[in-house]
DNA sequence: ACCCGCATCGTATGATTCATATGGTTAGCG
DNA sequence: CGCTAACCATATGAATCATACGATGCGGGT
């Protein structure tokens, strides 16, 4: 019950106890995968480390199965709930971080040959409309599932922002199909 | 001259002084800070450690200035030159990743009170105009500056994605105020 | 001329995070 | 009943990170 530092990514894993009730590292994994990993990036690694040191913190309970695996499964204490709850009453005063590679090297365009940016332009329409049709499938499925419905809210931004690339970067293709790279 | 592993780090740092001619990491902090920073994120330390690097790995070359602080002025060489027009012509495979802790305390608003998410997206409402004001300031001052131009246009695809946000969160907030998350 | 204060500039540090490799376990199918 | 594919877990060293501190020099005021 020692305190200990909590990172973003300690506040996850108890939301997503929270949410979900008593859950192995690999439950979590799976979870995340598919909803908050789209904005904030896991090594699922620290799914496992993670739940540890807040065992240790006392902020999950630990718990045993008893025959098979034997695997570890967490629950949220009171002190956890607690903890989870002050953190989302805190105001965030941080802007969302970007990494975007394709971004840098169109950034660098002056230096590049004008078929590496048609070519980047190409690629990325095809991973953001994949993204996309993988948001829409989602919506389709469990946007009007009443008890995961509040959490599909996310998704309007994730689909907005992916819109919102998928022109950039046609622009840019209609600009390096005019020769505007050369 | 011997082999190094490059992250995509090391390609900005190439890909900069590539652009601008010899600078210091000062100045690399800077013209990053304005530029390539707002989607690919550095602790400063780096551009003083990674040039260093690069310079023992040939590709860049090292120069001190003669008299007062005797600054380290980089600038690239050939087989720096060809190290980055190689990574710029190879085909990016990875989608942008995004780390928003915003979205994530969003996601958790069932376990959040409804005065949280108001809170929230008031707070995120606010963020996205400051930055939308910002990039539009740039649009503006640099838009047509003939020899910066062709850089400017990433700057299409932040404000893009800022709209996005905006409108989203302002949503958000006009649920909040219907009691849609209570 | 000089000195003081603030902006500029640089580096060291220990803590976290990360990718990746490796190694068990179990269900279920043939 | 044995085999294989999916499931599950951990260890490791490298890379990244925030942060704190230290140094330098320019400009203005006297």
């Amino acid at each position: 019950m020692s305190r200990v530092r909590l990172s973003t990514t300690s506040y996850v894993v108890l939301g997503m106890i929270a949410l979900r009730g008593p859950s192995t590292s690999y439950d979590l994994k799976r979870a995340i995968g598919r909803s908050v990993g789209y904005f904030w990036n896991f090594p699922h690694a620290q799914l496992y480390s993670e739940p540890k040191r807040l065992e240790e913190a006392g902020l999950l309970e630990l718990d045993e199965e008893e025959s098979g695996r034997r695997r570890k499964i967490y629950s949220i204490t009171e002190s956890g709930r607690a903890a989870l709850q002050d953190w989302l009453a805190e105001p965030v005063n941080a802007h969302f971080e970007l990494r975007d590679i394709a971004e840098i090297k169109l950034f660098f365009n002056e230096l590049a040959g004008p078929e590496d940016v048609a070519r980047l332009a190409k690629d990325q329409i095809e991973q953001h409309q994949r993204r996309i049709a993988e948001y829409e499938q989602m919506q389709h499925r469990y946007g009007d599932v009443a008890d995961v419905a509040p959490r599909m809210i996310t998704l309007r931004l994730g689909l907005g922002m992916e819109y919102a690339a998928l022109d950039f970067w046609r622009d840019v293709a209609a600009r390096a199909e005019r020769g505007e790279f050369s």
